[in-house]
DNA sequence: CGACTACTTGAAAAGAGTCAATTCACGTGG
DNA sequence: CCACGTGAATTGACTCTTTTCAAGTAGTCG
């Protein structure tokens, strides 16, 4: 499966230090792959952490087109909205299980949830710059840099719980494209495939050079 | 000069609720077109709110391309930050008057605080769909709403403190193409060209359309 | 009036998208 | 255990949009 990505509930989560502490969080709610975490439209409960697993953060189109935003692996909190209605949906990539945070006293938590809210700020920023200054090529050497960083298995080895069309999706680019990329990337030995899903890197810093 | 953006200081400033009230800021610093306000690299010392003009953030990539992440108009707060250095670049489109906002006492603060981070996040998102679900006349067409959006003229009239450069780099597109693009709506008769820098809308609903 | 910069326009080239056809991987049932 | 069916991924040929490179025009400020 995808040992990367923890599938199963790690005995410590690392956690940003002092928010899950002071948060009243209740049991591991689990979710099939594609099952709907929240939907558009919906009232806004709370925040999540992810216990174990991968999940999508996107909006969809009018037309049908899918932009996501963020991938959530072990440990990242999501789910902040501005108004009491969600803009976004999320759901599970693969199989996954979700921690529910409620804040017991809001007041005294803003600290800490501004922290994490900058934390999103920033991740958006530069998913921002990565779709808006690099190709193709550039933009797939990015998202396996960036996954890579996130599962750090010395950052050789990198498992892609999701599909190519999920990829596609979050870098604004098609199916066709991606598929494409990852062949030259593998024809010219910068990366390497255990299978579609798990990749190599043969040479970290070529796909470094080859982002903005 | 740009009377939709106030190049001079309104008598009373629209502040997002309590905000700025518990805050102690100073007078207004003025800076020239194209003034410095910050740079990547530096200490994070405080936030900023626009008096009047108009502010671009960015970053720079080593090859000299730059994206800019957005524009901040007359009471728009901006200078959030992850850490304790700048990872933007920040200067004054136009002649531009900025308050210093120094918070008093931190602590109480972040729950408002907060709540503008995420109001950022939110433009965040909503930059990264412009530019990842739109062609070229999409994006042209979302920025022009987005001004004209932001100074209210009925929506009508939208005037445009930046430069093209400022706009492709915006868009992530080039110069030429955000030319071209103006002038295909000029032709088909969606907008009007008063001047270069000032915009009529004649049919808001068409632009609508193009957008994503 | 002249010089500088901003903006516009044109032609050619490059990159990604589209449409269509295989190939591959995997789970199911014979 | 193997054949088959299904959805995912890859590959190919072609089109279209945007970039690039190169002039040219318009505004503005001294």
């Amino acid at each position: 499966m995808f040992d990367a990505f923890p599938v199963t509930a790690p005995k410590s989560i690392s956690v940003p230090a002092g928010v899950a502490d002071r948060m009243a969080y209740g049991p591991i709610t689990n979710f099939d792959a594609g099952a709907e975490i929240y939907a558009e439209g919906e009232r806004v409960g709370s925040l999540y952490q992810v216990a174990y697993g991968v999940v999508r953060v996107y909006r969809l189109l009018a037309d049908g087109r899918r932009q996501i935003c963020a991938f959530h692996a072990a440990s990242d909190i999501f789910g902040f909205e501005t108004g009491s209605e969600r803009h976004f949906f999320a759901d599970a990539v693969c199989i996954t299980g979700l921690r529910t945070l409620r804040s017991g006293s809001e007041a005294e938590l803003s600290r800490e949830l501004l922290k994490l809210a900058l934390q999103s700020l920033d991740r958006a920023h530069d998913h921002l710059l990565t779709i808006g200054r690099n190709d193709a090529m550039g933009r797939v050497a990015a998202f396996l840099l960036e996954m890579a960083d996130r599962q750090d298995h010395g950052g050789r080895s990198v498992s892609l719980p999701m599909s190519r069309l999920d990829i596609a999706d979050y870098l604004s680019l098609t199916i066709e494209t991606v598929s494409r990329v990852i062949t030259r990337l593998k024809e010219s030995g910068v990366i390497r495939l255990a299978s579609t899903r798990q990749i190599d890197i043969v040479r970290p810093d070529a796909l470094r050079a080859m982002t903005a």
